[in-house]
DNA sequence: ATCATATATTTACGCGCGTAAATTATTAAT
DNA sequence: ATTAATAATTTACGCGCGTAAATATATGAT
């Protein structure tokens, strides 16, 4: 075992005694050297546990088996789920995702792709902050990048859109609460910091017009990502002043909806279906956390998984073909109730 | 504005007029240059928003202004609050942070310390995995490049280790609920896959025998990284079975605490100190969600920004000297208790 | 054994930048 | 104006790897 330390290609070239290009080779596609030779590699990788330096691997190479995930907010618990995985479609299809998180700055984001472009990606799938978006900036990236959108759209830019059909998601919930009580009024932001804010206002209106009630919108103060605490605020605030004209509640997402449970809880206003309670709240997205809320929190799930997958396979189309689509295609995927003890 | 694209240093030379290695120079340090030119290239800067490859740069340097800043779980808000803490402290001090996680696998950690050796880093900040953490090749990474451990510690592994003083504030927490009530029990994982677990459970035991009682464990089987999970599923069973000898429950993390905490609702159980109230809940960590638990969780909250403090500027004194530490010091912040609702 | 074919090696250059040494230009002080 | 100090430029090489072309070797079929 003598691990003399193998600091490059060339140093692991000549413990093996093959030439530095062939290792090359086999690094890029292991099955594209004769099969003695890929033995003779992989002895002397199991002994000295050498591994090329990712970065200048990239930095002359014409195609790369990197993939870019960027995703809005990294320790928001519903980004990190739907990238983990799309992640792991990424990795089946053999190809190396490098996921970033934009940490809702739109400068952040303009950043990631940089950097991303720096180790010349094969493609990437972004989920953009939205309405804040430098979408002009993301348009030039994209016009050198073969990049998939999801989760939130920005019109015309990218090779496709894959995302919820929040029209269908929310007028699921809305008839659902207007079928078994009162019609829900709608608590959102004022001015919303997450993507789909303001397609879920118009989906809300729509949906109540469509079934001959008046639309309730309850737009609160508060700027950035901190939506349980401004749930939280701002609810307290709606909750004591007891001038709602319903008692149930649909929020925009579910991280508004944990604050106003929150918010109710303190208030001594009981929440859910049973007898004695006063109030009705259901969120959308079905955080992870909506499990362990008090009650559990009556959501609208996305489609993840279909999400996920079709967002990545139709990367992998863009580049297997490697041209760019023809027409930007649209795929909406349709939400699915959950229903919990809030509502 | 010729806005002929700029490819590289060479490029951005050209057309700013002044020659490439003093471009470079600019860059490693703006005001080695004089100040007449440096005019000149923030002009030429302005014009053409050329940006040095960051991977590039560090390939043939001696020094770098890198920091890795790496973490156990990206998505956990804990952790994700106290890497932004040190990440400011990095910024602020001149250097470049780049953060990652090690999504709770040791040999994702691995990997994220030989990522960060790609490019060549002044030093790093690394709150282990702790007990799982391949230690050994740790310790190897830290013998080449200066690295400080917070949060968990690994003896002699690293030039120092900054952390909360989990006996101290453990026992804050034991003396509280003993003052107030019953004396607590303390719900843990039988193997607790989260750093500091074991030297909580242990000033647990201690706390309470100091002060006269006898030490209670309630040891719950699960893996993995899903605590609000498993605090619900085996804190259902546990509190469904009405065997506890004590109606206080010291929860070894705040995350175990949300998930026994919504058990404990749907058991139709109240928590907190009210008259009807038959259960006493409190965590460790001050999880940012534990503003919005019902009832609000009492725990008692780390010191992130002394810890955060401390370790960055024991590295960048570190990384000034260019020596390594004469003895390893260890520094402990005390936690502050947070009483809340819960208990 | 002979030959065509597949595979490996050699050689050489490129990626975008850091860095060192020698040279030249600029600045500030005399 | 002269000089010494300071800063910029030129030149040249290195980092760790990809890649292409020419050459050499191994393989398998005849």
């Amino acid at each position: 075992m003598s691990d003399s330390k193998i600091r490059n290609m060339d140093d692991f070239a000549s413990v093996s005694g093959i030439s530095r290009p062939t290792i090359s080779k086999y690094f890029n596609d292991a099955d594209s050297v004769r099969k003695s030779t890929r033995e003779r590699i992989e002895k002397a990788l199991a002994r000295y546990d050498y591994q090329p330096n990712f970065y200048a691997m990239n930095q002359n190479r014409r195609l790369t088996k990197n993939v870019g995930i960027v995703i809005p907010y990294m320790s928001d618990p519903f980004f990190a789920e739907i990238a983990r995985n799309v992640e792991n479609h990424v990795i089946a299809a053999g190809f190396r995702p490098i996921v970033l998180g934009s940490q809702g700055n739109p400068e952040q984001e303009i950043e990631n792709l940089n950097n991303l472009r720096l180790i010349k990606p094969a493609g990437v799938l972004l989920a953009p902050l939205g309405r804040m978006s430098d979408s002009e900036r993301i348009a030039a990236f994209c016009a050198d990048v073969p990049t998939v959108l999801f989760d939130a759209n920005i019109e015309n830019v990218g090779e496709a859109f894959i995302g919820s059909d929040n029209e269908q998601s929310i007028g699921l919930i809305v008839e659902y609460l207007c079928r078994t009580g009162e019609p829900p009024a709608f608590f959102e932001m004022r001015k919303p910091t997450n993507p789909n804010a303001l397609k879920r206002r118009n989906a809300y209106v729509r949906s109540m017009e469509r079934s001959g009630h008046k639309p309730h919108l309850i737009q609160v103060e508060g700027e950035g990502w901190d939506f349980e605490e401004i749930g939280f605020r701002e609810g307290s605030r709606v909750l004591a002043d007891r001038t709602l004209p319903t008692d149930t509640i649909l929020c925009s997402n579910d991280r508004l909806a944990i604050g106003l449970l929150s918010a109710a809880y303190q208030l001594g206003m009981p929440v859910g279906l049973g007898e004695n309670c006063t109030l009705r709240i259901a969120g959308h997205d079905d955080h992870p956390f909506s499990r362990y809320t008090c009650p559990t929190l009556t959501t609208v799930s996305q489609d993840y998984t279909s999400i996920a997958k079709k967002s990545a396979e139709t990367l992998f189309s863009l580049i297997e073909t490697e041209q760019r689509a023809q027409s930007r295609e649209t795929t909406l995927f349709d939400g699915r109730l959950v229903m919990r003890g809030s509502a």
